[in-house]
DNA sequence: CGTTTGACGGTCC
DNA sequence: CGGACCGCCAAAC
């Protein structure tokens, strides 16, 4: 039984240290997938698959809470953050980058 | 089985 | 700096 592609992206996911965050793009990349799209499809159906990912700590390139409307309520994305040491604003992480954590770099 | 959609990203204007 | 457009690939319709 091969991992499908969403799978992995639910252990590159769930390996994201506590108070940092990646993006779709850096995880499409860092599984080669492609699309960065399919990342927040997979995202999206981890709700249904019973797994337990912190799709919280993903965001689109810009630092956007993108997926914040897919939660169960729309807030609750930037409160996980926030108890986590994260600076988010109008749904944006403030100071990015500082807090990016890049899987084709820092994830052996 | 063809068309539309989507938690994105990069380029172009 | 921001809005418009195209490309990615799989699932839903």
């Amino acid at each position: 039984m091969e991992k499908t592609y969403y799978e992995r992206v639910y252990e590159v996911t769930q390996q994201v240290p506590y108070g940092r965050v990646t993006t779709y793009g850096a995880i499409a990349d860092y599984l080669t997938l492609g699309a960065a799209r399919m990342v927040g499809w997979a995202l999206n159906k981890s709700f249904s698959s019973g797994e337990d990912v912190p799709a919280h700590r993903v965001v689109n390139r810009k630092g956007e809470l993108s997926g914040r409307h897919h939660f169960p309520t729309p807030t609750l994305m930037e409160e996980l953050l926030l108890q986590e040491g994260v600076r988010v604003e109008d749904n944006v992480i403030q100071d990015f980058k500082s807090v990016f954590w890049n899987p084709s770099e820092e994830l052996v």
